[in-house]
Formats: C-alpha cells, structure tokens, sequence
DNA sequence: CCATTAAGCTAAA
DNA sequence: TTTAGCTTAATGG
C-alpha cells in the first residue's frame, strides 16, 4: 500500500478540525483505488461494507425509479464523502455511484464509521451536514422533475453542474466532466432528442457551446433567467 | 408543449 | 471500419 500525504484531507470539512496526527492515523486504514470513466464504484442494493472519500475526478449518483427508470440524482466533485450507508442507517448502498471521469477515491470498512464520529471531532456533524445538503437537492431535483417545464428542468440542470464544477475559461465556463445529451435527458426525465434540441438552439443564441460529451456555458446569466422563468 | 420514430452525419475507438 | 454521440425532420399525443 502506498504512503498518503496528509495533506489530501486536512482542508476537508470532515478532517478539519483533526490533528496531523489523527488524519495520519485515518489515512492509515483507508485503501485508495483509481476508477475508469464509466466504471461502477459501487451498486444500489448492494452490501455497504465500506464508505467513501472521493480524491479526484467526478461522480455520478444513480438512482432506480419504482417505475424501472434510471435517473442520475447528483454528482459527487473531489473532497466529497460518499456511499456513506452507515450515516443513513442502512447496511446496503441506497444509490448507485459511477465515474463521470477519471477518478481516485479512498475508502474505509464500515466498521470504523461509529469510531470516527465517536473519535473525531467535527467528523459526525461535517458528515450529517453534508448528507443533509445533498438529501435536499435530490428533493429538489425530484419535485423540480415533477412540476416544471422542460426546458425550465434542463437549463437548472446545467447550472448545477456548473456549480459543481465549474471552471472559467476563455469561452465561459465549462462542466469539468464529460456530459453526453442522454445523461442530461437521465438527469431531467426528458429524451436526449429534446436535450440535444435544446442544446443547439442555446448555441444559436449564444448562450452554451458543446461539442461531444463537452459544455461550456459562454452566458450563465441568460441561463440562470431561463431557469427562472414560469414558460 | 413534448415524446417517439427514424434517418443521416461525424468523431472516436 | 464500426460504434457512440449528436442532429434534424416528421408525426402524433
């Protein structure tokens, strides 16, 4: 196993508050494993035996509808705990996490859960704050998908992922993770048809410019109203 | 308004 | 060369 630097963690809100001793001692037990674009972290439904850090890259967080449906709830950007069953009291993997890219994540077997939050200061409360962030947004998300318009759902989705990851460049800002029209159509519950329309008349007004699996948003303001509006 | 079907194009494997 | 990603048009709910 190879040795970790302590410094991957100690700018994290769940280590934040731990000595260099302590984040030693974690990064001491944890495994670290890199994952190809595309590649299953870890299934829905499956035995949550181990819980996760993501070190870098992206992540895309899959659920399955009653109906049958996949839909992509969120994605997980570098620094982020994840497949963290045992803070949800489970003992099986709610959701199902892909690599949206290239990514590296560090894990831990779930017995050492209740260890942390017992030993580690500010480790529970960061974790719970977290995981009741990202529960709202997929609340948020759902009754969206439910209510609003398309186009409406569409533009919201972009600017999440914006948020998320988000880097400037000459043209705008781009989504630092390759991005097919299908996932944005499994994000919304529209077609990748409807997206990829969408998509190319946003070009023509100037708003986004795409190539394959690739987005940057040259005008968020437009977007932001676009994903304001009432249709 | 939006989904579905279907056909054609192109970049990447 | 084959396939995955994307576009566009036509049709119909």
């Amino acid at each position: 196993m190879l040795k970790l630097d302590e410094s991957l963690l100690s700018g994290l809100p769940p280590f934040s508050r731990l000595s260099r001793s302590q984040i030693r001692e974690i990064l001491d037990q944890a495994s670290s494993r890199r994952y190809e674009e595309g590649v299953a972290i870890f299934r829905e439904g499956h035995d949550a035996d181990r819980f996760f850090l993501l070190l870098d890259g992206y992540l895309r967080v899959i659920r399955t509808t009653p109906g049958g449906e996949q839909i992509i709830v969120l994605h997980i950007s570098p620094g982020q705990l994840f497949g963290i069953a045992p803070a949800l009291q489970r003992d099986t993997f709610p959701a199902t996490s892909v690599a949206a890219a290239e990514s590296i994540a560090l894990s831990w077997p779930v017995r050492l859960w209740p260890e942390f939050t017992a030993k580690y200061d500010g480790f529970a409360t960061e974790s719970y704050k977290t995981l009741g962030a990202r529960l709202g947004q997929i609340q948020e998300t759902l009754t969206e998908m439910a209510t609003q318009a398309v186009e409406k759902r569409v533009a919201a989705a972009v600017l999440r992922m914006v948020n998320q990851s988000g880097r400037k460049t000459e043209k705008g800002i781009e989504i630092a993770f390759p991005v097919t029209r299908q996932n944005i159509s499994d994000m919304t519950g529209t077609t990748l048809h409807t997206v990829s329309r969408l998509l190319s008349a946003w070009e023509k007004a100037g708003m986004v410019q795409s190539t394959r699996k690739h987005i940057v948003v040259t005008d968020p303001h437009r977007l932001v109203v676009l994903s304001n509006e009432t249709g």
